[in-house]
DNA sequence: TTTTTCACTGAGCACTCTGACCAGTATTCT
DNA sequence: AGAATACTGGTCAGAGTGCTCAGTGAAAAA
């Protein structure tokens, strides 16, 4: 595992808000030298610790207005990676996770309406292997994804 | 809703791929001008098709290597917003939404250790107004949260 | 305590990219 | 047919990038 300190915290935080800065302004901005920041952009990255910098692409923005949270039961003997390989394959599905408790799989999945998440849907139960589906739809997003306060919490004094 | 075509999707799997790249070098790999792809980036972002370029925190390598999703029951006259905003103020809730069936909200947890996660299952059910919290942990990350496979999908021809 | 190691600073360098233009052309919409 | 829009390929000055270097301070190892 590797550390962050409140600097790291500092700068992802500047670039999560203005991606477009550019390493010798967010230097000035955070009062440190370019070879600084720099060195800790590389760090970070080489560590692991930021996994990329792609682009947050909104997805009712591109016609995938619904949201809705699968858990799946898989039959005893399917393979988790192999149903999960399986619904990989399918791109309304954005996101899937073994969990414990009495479903095995969670996915998120988003579709362009309700009744096309009947559609959606229709293609995640007919993988082999899925037994049952279980679906709630997401009504709205009161907290959107985030993880720089947790940084900062993270952050070692 | 804005639409995304081809071109589009190409250019955010580049930058998707290798952020670093410069609107230059994107313009030569796609073999197209380089105001094209300015003019595209700028469009993504004004339309909000594009949300950010923020870096992709692993909440792993911070020191945070368990992922927990909880549905919560709300108490009848509490509104969602009011124990949202609550959630928000912890920073191992890294979403919130609200949804449909017989649970009210359903966020994503993240914590240091198993032993770790009580104390933040704690600090969620500790928030006035709300009555139940059910917790499933995630074992493994089947598939890694993407939206380019949409992208190309939602790219009408 | 002394030595070593490491991160940060501030500076300089050649090179490249950016943002802003422009006119000309192709395509689509009205 | 005319208008609006998007793309091309070009220029320009200014700014940023990647890289290197020596010097400083602080912390860790000897």
């Amino acid at each position: 595992m590797a550390g962050v300190d409140a600097l790291d915290a500092r700068i992802l935080d500047l670039f999560a808000a203005e991606p477009r800065v550019g390493v010798l302004e967010a230097s000035r901005r955070l009062g440190v030298a370019r070879g600084t920041v720099q060195a800790r952009l590389d760090r970070l990255s080489r560590d692991g610790v930021v996994r990329g910098w792609g682009p947050d692409v909104d997805t009712t923005e591109i016609g995938y207005p619904v949201t809705a949270f699968a858990t799946l039961q898989i039959e005893q003997g399917s393979g988790h990676t192999t149903v999960a390989a399986a619904l990989a394959a399918i791109p309304e599905v954005l996101e899937v996770y073994t969990i414990t408790g009495a479903e095995d799989l969670w996915c998120r999945i988003v579709a362009r309406s309700n009744a096309d998440l009947q559609r959606v849907i229709d293609q995640v139960v007919i993988v082999r292997g899925i037994q049952r589906a279980s679906t709630v739809i997401a009504l709205a997003e009161q907290v959107p994804h985030r993880v720089l306060p947790l940084l900062h919490a993270a952050t070692r004094p």
